[in-house]
This record gives structure tokens, sequence and C-alpha cells, in this order.
DNA sequence: TTGAAAGCGCTAACAG
DNA sequence: CTGTTAGCGCTTTCAA
């Protein structure tokens, strides 16, 4: 393989003249530059990146943290993250981490032996958190966050969201509200949680109307709960599931039983990925940002790698958008 | 940043000691290598990766070329492709293309660079094309291939699946059968058409019995497409997308047009993504092995990077199954 | 504007 | 089993 001695030889300069060449043209006189870019041509020079990686400490790769890169959502916004990685001259290095804690530390250790220069983690977690403030490498987390974080965050105002949908609903005039959350643990959950809660005191009921089922995020889980709410003495009238795969899983199970949506239940859902505009009946939903999501944790992870000093470890919260369409209709 | 020479004289032994713990801890005694993790161990020494890899000339990364990560078929096999990757000791990066052809030079090129080892190309077509057989990188096409190749490619019998989602239609009574084709270019296009044709031939049919529209693997081309069909004098009973997002692009416009699925016309879908199994009505289609294909790649490229003189440039097919379900019916 | 030379952190002969 | 040393390909002083 061609390297730069290869090229200094060719062209009869020296090294740096080459390395000059390629990283600095304008120190090097237009006509050494050309016999240069001349040689490297003949050659077929291709500078390592590797070697002037290592050498000036810094990989110009962004590990990508996600909990499964399958689910729509998720992809979407790691849309957003390379196409503003791409034009930063940044690499995406993609880690799934299915939740597991393990797989999300060794991705993150990435950063640690040099093979990234930051992490951007789509979940509620800081692989980090074992580490003193000043020894913390560039993260930034979207999306799931959680209290008291030592990075910055973006997220959304997922309780407001919540209460976007349950005023929703209630304005249409359901009274008994079915809710298939996130996992228990999640801070997420527990802010959509809230949101409702809000709401629904807003209009004098208390959480209590509302039946509570416990979900995953995948569809199967939002098709099993169903169950559980329509099992219920009081059956609800609605159901907002925490994301629209759960929330087609639901409408699924719904219309197994025998029953319509929206004739005898309203679902709606979260997230308005693609399928939502087009699913059976349409769903109503709240739409995310994605690609802003992604955008933004680009920048601000570049500003941190870049200028760690100038970074306050802010909290960024993205505005939602409340879409109603065809699942949701007054109770019959 | 703690190296290499810190911890050799943290511990009192040479450079090369260090290392040989690290590395080949069995040609290190008992005590030298405790004394030497525990210096590690205090002086917070990590491995630098970036030089390990530029002295090896390795970068131990994957380069996967993407034409749309959104696309729910092409993130399963991504995931596929990141275990397996990952159980080898491999990082996976990111290259989402748009099917721009520049986007995918400037990816596959990262190899040149020594950023990657190896491509692994989810669109038919080759960025190493312009390069002599025996300076090609370490490259394996799935899911679209193209005649003539020089890589290794994995792919599914196209033909035969598309054949066997006619067959089905046939046999439940349908004689006018419309199709909503991917990009026209595409050999993967043309191989189902094949498979088509050939099965219409079977039962005596022609292939212009098939009303054929334009689609581009979108939701909204599906969408759009239907139009085409339903405006033919012989409007098709039976509509064949050759993605399962197509299909549900199609079924959503049928039931906006105040027909039903399957009672006045039967759908059927390719790739038997998530949602296919819930959606309104459950999706026909063909089942595609998204993490095998996933897996095999990565398989492939390693040997192609370790040992590339025992690959040959191989065609594997891969097994597709045809999953019936509630989108297709007898026509009425 | 150009060249000589040091060195990034690591591994691998080679010698002991 | 361990140490010395050269060198991977590049950039960057420092001098000329």
């Amino acid at each position: 393989m061609a390297n730069i001695r290869t090229v200094s030889k060719l062209a009869g300069v020296s090294v740096a003249t080459v390395s000059r060449t390629f990283s600095t043209p304008d120190s090097v006189s237009e006509n050494t530059r050309k016999k240069v870019e001349k040689a490297a041509e003949k050659a077929g020079y291709r500078p390592n990146l590797m070697a002037r990686n290592f050498r000036a400490k810094r990989s110009f790769a962004i590990m990508v943290l996600v909990p499964n890169i399958a689910n729509p959502f998720f992809s979407r916004i790691i849309s957003g993250i390379e196409s503003e990685a791409q034009s930063r001259g940044y690499s995406i290095l993609l880690g799934n981490t299915n939740g597991q804690a393990e797989r999300e530390a060794d991705y993150a250790n990435m950063v640690h032996t040099f093979q990234a220069d930051g992490v951007i983690q789509l979940s509620a977690s800081d692989p980090f958190s074992d580490l003193p403030l000043g020894k913390r490498p560039a993260l930034v987390n979207i999306c799931e966050c959680y209290d008291n974080p030592l990075s910055p965050q973006i997220q959304l105002d997922n309780s407001g969201a919540a209460a976007a949908i349950i005023d929703h609903l209630l304005e249409l005039g359901h009274r008994r509200i079915g809710i298939i959350k996130g996992p228990a643990d999640s801070p997420l959950t527990r802010d959509r949680l809230e949101g409702c809660a809000a709401a629904l005191k807003q209009t004098g009921l208390e959480m209590s109307a509302a039946a509570i089922a416990q979900g995953d995020f995948s569809t199967r889980s939002g098709f099993e709960a169903v169950d559980t709410l329509l099992s219920l003495r009081k059956r609800p009238t609605a159901i907002f599931c925490f994301n629209d795969e759960m929330a087609i899983g639901a409408i699924r199970r719904i219309r197994d039983l025998g029953y319509s949506v929206p004739g005898d239940f309203s679902v709606a859902g979260f997230d308005d990925i693609a399928v939502s505009s087009f699913s059976v009946p349409t769903l109503t939903t709240i739409h995310q940002p994605a690609a802003t999501f992604g955008r933004r944790a680009v920048e601000v992870l570049c500003q941190m790698i870049d200028a760690p000093e100038t970074v306050t470890h802010s909290q960024e919260i993205l505005p939602y958008k409340l879409i109603t369409r065809g699942s949701t209709a007054p109770p019959s």
C-alpha cells in the first residue's frame, strides 16, 4: 500500500511536504502541490486515516447506543444522527444493546479505548455513572432521560404530550380511559403517567379513573395488555398506548375479539411512526421530531468533544404535536 | 492518559511485558502478570485500540451500506449483522446512502483509508466495480444482488418467492392479478417479475394478464399505485406488492376508496416485516430470514478479511417462506 | 516554502 | 520468561 513516503520519493520532496499538501494545501507552493498530487495519483495513494487519527488521538467516530434498532422510532432517530454526523465528518458506530447493561458498558467503553470520541445514548441510563465529573467522556442522552443527569439530555415534553392525548380523549367524551404503559422503572413511563394524571385531574377525574396495564413497547405486549383492560368490570372506552407499536398490537387484539376501533374502543399511540398514517384505522398519536432529536444530539455531542468547557449539562425539551386520526372517536 | 509505558514503570517491567500481559497472558509468568495487572489497575490503564489497530493495519470495523435505515426490513438485517459482528469482535459502521452512488462511494472508500476492513452492501451495486480483481476489498452483497458479481452475494430466491405468491393467488381463484413492482432498474424487481411470469404461464396465463404498476418500496408509492391499477378497464382482483410497506399503503388506499380487503381486493406483500402480522387485515407475504442474511453476511465477510484466498465469489440463496394471512381470499 | 527528525502507543523480532 | 529496540504512517515542531 502506498504511503506518504512512497509519494514523497516519487515527487522528490520530503514526507512533511506530502503531509502538508493534504492537510494544509495553502502552506505549500502551487508548483510543489501539483507535483505531489500527481505523484499521489500515480501511486494510488490514500492517506491512512487510522494513522492520522491515532496521531491526533481522535477517532472521528460516534458510538450510538440503541436498545433495539428494529424499533422504527429509533431507526428514524438514527437516520437523523447519521446524516448530521456525516456532514460533520464523523462516522457512526452502531451498538444494539437490547437494554442489557453489560453490552451498553462494553460499547460505551470504546470511548476509553479511543475507538469513539463520544456516545449518544438512546435509553435512560448513564454508562459513565461511576466516573468522577472531570473524567466523563462526551455523552448525550436523548429520548429517554432520567433525573439528575451529569450529561446533556434532549427529550420530549412527555408529560405534556401524554396530557394532550388524555385531553383529546376527554374532549371526545371518554370518561373511562385505559393506559398501556411502558416499562415500570422508566422515567419516561413515569413522566407520561404524570401527564395523564394531571389532565384527568383538570377534568375532575382521579387517576384511578384510568386502568393501567403493563406493556414493554413491543407490539405483542400491546396485543396482550388489551385482555387485561377488557377483563375489568368497568371497561375503558378508550386506550392510550405509550407507543404506536403497542397501539397497533392493541387494535389487532380488539378486532380479534370482535370489536371495532374506534367504534367500540378508541385507541391512541405515541411516536407517530411511519406506518401510523397508513394503518387501519389510521392512528391518533403524538408526533415526535425524530430527525431533530438525532441532529441536535450530534450537534451537542460535537460541542462536548471540541470544547467540553463550553457545555453545561443542559436539558433540552423538544416540541410534540398531537396528531388526531381515525383511531379515536366519541364513545358509543 | 495512562499508556503502556506508564504501566511498565509502575510495575517495574518493560513495555513489552505489559503488552504481553494483555495480548498473550500465557507468555508471562503468573507473578509478573499480577504485578502488571495491579499497576494497570492503579494507573487506570486502557489499551489504546486505535494504536493497536493502526499497528495491525486492521480496524476491526465493518462498513454497512444501507439505502434507508428507516426501512424495517433493513433494520432487521442490521440487527443480525450487529449481533454477529459483535460476537466476532468487530464493530459496525453505519452508512445510510439513500441510494446515492456518491455517498455509497464515500463510505466504501473508508476501506481504502483503513477505517473499515470490509463492506456489507444491502443494495444492488458494487462500490468497487472500477477496481481490478486483485485489488478489491472485502465486500459482500446481500438482499439485492446483480449479475456477474465479483464478490459474494447472499440473496433470496426472489423468482421462486414471487411465484409462490402468484400461485397462492391463482389457487384462490384470482385470474386478474395486479402487481406493484419496485424500481424498474433493479435486478430484484426483474427476478420477481420473472417468477410472476413463470407462475402465470404454468396456469396457462400470459404475463399480460397481470397489470403492473410502478412503485419504489415506499408506503406512499403503494398507496398511489392503487389508483393506476383500479383505473384499468379490467381491474385486478388481487394485488401483489413487492414489499410489505407498499402493501400497507395499497390497503390504505383501497379502503379510502370504499372497498375492502380481502373482500373486494386481495393484497399480498413481501418481506414479512414485524407489523405485517398485526396489521388490519394481517398480511399475506413472503417471509425473508432477515437475521440470517445479516449473520451470514458477516461470516462470509470475515472469511474474506481473514483468508481472502479461500473465498470464491459465491452466490448463496436463502430460503423463503410463504405466509398466508388475512389479506388474501377468493375473489368475490 | 521546505526538510529533518521526533514521537503518538503499541507489537514483534531478537537477544539474553 | 523478559528486555531492548525498531518501526507502523502520520503530523509537527524546529531550522534552514
